[in-house]
DNA sequence: ACCTGAACACCGTTCAAGT
DNA sequence: ACCTGAACACCGTTCAAGT
C-alpha cells in the first residue's frame, strides 16, 4: 500500500519505472541529508544534490510540506511505536513524560518537522504523521489517567500543541534547561 | 528618546528632514494595513502602498523582523500597562489568566507578531517589545505568587512560551474553545 | 541627508520539449 | 510514463544615481 497523503490515486512503487522510484529515494536522501544541516535549504538545492531536475522533484512531493511529512513518516511512525515498551518499564507518567522529551529532541534535530507537525491539524494531512502522534499520545494519557496519575479526559491534540513551546526553545545549553521546566509545567497541569 | 532596537545611534526624530518623518509614518501605516489583511505581503508591496521606494523602507527598517516589531511596539505597550488596573479589579490569579487571554486574542489578530515575540528572546532584539511584555507578565506572577495562588520562582519567559501555543490554535469556533483548555491547562500547571 | 527604482541573486513552481 | 532544465513570477535586499 503506497503513502498517500492526499485522496490521489497513487500507483504502487512497483507499477512505477524504476528511473523513477530510483529518484524518489535520491530525492528522500538529499531532502534528509540537506535538511538536517539546515532547514531553509532550497528546492532547487535539494533537486541538484539529488541529481534530478527541479520538475521531477516536483512530480514526486508536490510541495515542500508534502516533503517533509514523506521525509519524517518512517521515523516519527518509528518514536510512536515506542509507547509499548515505555508503558511496560515504567509507570505511564513517567512513560509520558520520557516519550515527550524524546520526541521534543527528535523534532529540534529535524528542524522543519516540528511545525509541520502543528500546521498538519489545520490542513488535514494528517493520516500519515500527525495521527501516528496523536495515537501514540493518546494511549499514553489513556494509561496514565487510568493510573489516576493524571486527569481523565485531556485531549491529546492539546498536549501537542502545549509540547510545542519544547521545540521553540533556543538551541544551547540554557534552552534544554527551559525545556525541561516547560515539561515539568506542561505535567504538573494534566495532574 | 528615538526608539533604538540595536545599539546604533540614532537620531532624534526631530532631526530627521520632514520627508524622512513623513515616509516613515506612511510605511508604519501601510505596513498596518496589509499585515492585518495578510501576514505574508512583500516588503516591495509595503513600499509599494506606502509610495516610497524600496530602498527608503531598508533605510527605515533594516529588515522585516524590525518593521514588525516596531509596528506593535506601542500597541504591545499599551497592554502590558493594562497589568495596573486588572490587579486593581480582581485578583491576582485572574487577573494573569484575563492578561493573558487578551495578548493571545491580540497575537491571533496580528498574525506576524507571536511568533516574532518568540524569536525576539533569541535574537537579542528585546529591549522594545519583548522585555515590556516579560515585565509584565513577571509582575503577574509576582503578584499571584505572594496571593499565594501560583507557586513561586516560576519565570516569565516560560509561561511566554508555553502561551505560544494559544496563538497557534485554528483560527476559528473550535479554535477558541481549544485556547480556553491550554490556558487552564497552563494556568494549574503553576499552581 | 534622504529618496528612487532598476538590478541582483535568489526563491518555489511550471511546462514545452525530449527519451 | 517520466525526466529535464529553461523560464516565469515572484521574493528580500542593495546601490548608483538623483534631489
Amino acid at each position: 500500500m503506497s503513502s498517500t497523503l492526499r485522496g490521489e490515486k497513487t500507483l504502487n512503487p512497483k507499477d512505477q519505472r524504476v528511473d523513477a522510484q530510483h529518484n524518489r529515494v535520491a530525492i528522500l536522501a538529499a531532502a534528509h541529508d540537506l535538511l538536517s544541516k539546515n532547514e531553509t535549504v532550497s528546492m532547487n538545492a535539494i533537486a541538484k544534490k539529488a541529481g534530478v531536475g527541479s520538475g521531477t522533484l516536483y512530480r514526486h512531493f508536490s510541495t515542500r510540506e508534502e516533503l517533509i511529512l514523506e521525509l519524517y513518516c518512517h521515523d516519527v511512525q518509528r518514536h510512536a511505536d515506542t509507547v509499548d515498551q515505555l508503558l511496560q518499564a515504567m509507570e505511564p507518567l513517567a512513560a509520558l513524560r520520557v516519550w515527550l522529551e524524546q520526541l521534543a529532541v527528535y523534532t529540534r534535530m529535524k528542524h522543519g518537522l516540528g511545525d509541520a507537525l502543528t500546521k498538519a491539524a489545520e490542513r488535514k494531512v494528517v493520516q500519515v504523521t500527525y495521527q501516528p502522534v496523536i495515537d501514540a499520545l493518546s494511549r499514553l494519557l489513556k494509561a496514565a489517567s487510568d493510573a489516576g496519575q493524571i486527569q481523565p479526559n485531556i485531549l491529546p491534540d492539546d498536549v501537542l500543541l502545549l509540547v510545542g513551546a519544547l521545540w521553540r526553545v533556543p538551541r544551547d545549553q540554557a534552552g534544554l534547561k527551559q525545556a525541561e521546566r516547560l515539561l515539568d509545567l506542561i505535567l504538573r497541569g494534566l495532574c
